[in-house]
DNA sequence: ATGCTTATTGAAAAATATTATCAATAAGGA
DNA sequence: TCCTTATTGATAATATTTTTCAATAAGCAT
């Protein structure tokens, strides 16, 4: 089911604002912050008001079609990759970003936590940094 | 070596302010917000400035004397335990932490990570939450 | 196509969170 | 006890996110 109906089954619209941001953050490599999103859907000529990317980045999360992550300096991100329960590879230097899917292994650890700390887990947060390939050629050079 | 010749090593000083909150942090099962600190410490006839808690914030964070968690909601929360490399199981309830270390099983993860997206992993962001021993037990009543 | 209902939008303002400035104070070595 | 300089508190400046509300537009019913 592509986007528009997910959210049309959700009993939300389809307006101009949300198409320019899926077709923003789908085309987009890179995560992007609520300000840029703001910014590079300005200079494509919409009239979008930040208020409005606030706004419409939380319907699109609570939908699942985007998800928020934490930037290197803890600042908040969006992209639109991944489906199902994934995470996220961000890149260091270029924000670039990769979904992958595989938390089985944490089965054990959360074993070893719950006989640890005697919490009763239920849920975890995790990402991963690094360089991507492009940012690793110019690595290289420094 | 204790958290005060810790600090005198890197060259920073003994204050009264990084003493309440280091002693605030440490006694306090809860992660805590930097607003929660400062009012903390005003109830106990402190005179520390809100200013004060985010400087020392930094500074002890970067001394690895506290660590920065994200709450559930996403906002930053503060807390004093662990050392070395480990992560927090935080309470989605009462914000109690605990920590742990172990992430060793990782390796296989991101081998796997860096074959599927060409990234060169370098480094993680990793929490859990659940409940704690506490709140589970509030939890059978609801 | 047309009208109606109501979600959505934009603009401005409010609320929150964090950082910078600067004179006054205090830590800790001499 | 003095001196140097990190640290502090108060205020202001930034940055971020949310609220309010009238105007607009999506999409269903006609």
């Amino acid at each position: 089911m592509d986007w528009k109906n997910k959210l049309r089954n959700a009993g939300y619209r389809i307006t101009d604002a949300r198409e320019q941001m899926m077709d923003l953050l789908i085309n987009t490599q890179t995560a992007l912050s609520p300000m840029q999103i703001h910014k590079a859907l300005a200079e494509q000529g919409s009239q979008m008001g930040l208020v409005s990317v606030y706004r419409n980045l939380a319907v699109l999360q609570e939908n699942d079609l985007v998800c928020m992550v934490f930037a290197p300096d803890g600042s908040a991100a969006y992209t639109a990759g991944g489906i199902g329960h994934h995470h996220h590879v961000l890149c260091q230097r270029c924000l670039n970003s990769a979904s992958f899917e595989g938390c089985e292994g944490f089965a054990d650890l959360i074993q070893e936590i719950e006989a640890q700390t005697q919490f009763k887990v239920q849920g975890h947060l995790l990402q991963f940094y690094g360089l991507c390939s492009e940012c690793q050629k110019n690595e290289i050079h420094v």
